[in-house]
DNA sequence: GTTGTGAATCAAGATTTGTTGATGCGTCAA
DNA sequence: TTGACGCATCAACAAATCTTGATTCACAAC
């Protein structure tokens, strides 16, 4: 069984660190059923703006929300691709860890 | 669909945070197959001890890893309830997030 | 007891992260 | 063109995080 390679470590530890934050986890569910412009998203956690557009690039860099313009209006979104690879990644950890079963003695 | 509980999106936010560092993924690693104790890891990762136990607190403390301890040694294992839980809520975010099918007109 | 070993904790400093208010940029409407 | 609006970015500060080396603690062998 291969262990993930270092830039695969540098990837999901990037896209946890995005995830670490209740406010970003909060867009994130704001997100869920469609994309929501920057100004509903204020409304809807009731933060400043200029607070939740930190948060937002955060979570943009890291590839788990999507950007779109529309006139004045910036639209965000979940980018599906990603999510789905943090879930593989999430998958796999436990897949391989039952493999071993808990506290097993030690093998090697 | 009910959004997750302000007490969810704590705990998510601990699970994330605890694996939002490369070094804690690499221990996550080397504990797959199966436990390991503290002198064995600071060879496997290369790293000093102080520093390896700074991050084994931060895992345990987010419930990610279990600890036992027999006569000096303290052997570290993963909590497959917890990864299971990890994974679940990625699961979640997965599903609920096709639902919105990505880049969808805002539906509120 | 004393000594040695594995591991946790502490103290100090460097770095990163998050918040707030101000400023700048692009777009639209008048 | 001017003004208003939506949003990003900057500056400054507070707070959290990470690293390193020293110290302390727990246990076992002697």
């Amino acid at each position: 069984m291969p262990s993930p390679k270092t830039k695969d470590l540098e990837q999901a530890a990037r896209w946890f660190h995005a995830l670490s934050d209740q406010t970003r986890l909060r867009i994130i569910d704001c997100l869920l059923d469609c994309e929501q412009c920057v100004c509903d998203l204020t409304d809807m956690l009731q933060t400043g703006q200029s607070r939740l557009s930190f948060h937002l690039k955060i979570l943009k860099d890291a590839g788990i929300l999507k950007d779109r313009r529309d006139g004045r209006w910036v639209y965000y979104s979940l980018n599906p691709d990603t999510i789905e690879e943090v879930q593989e990644y999430a998958e796999s950890l436990k897949t391989r860890s039952h493999g071993g079963r808990g506290g097993s003695p030690c093998c090697d």
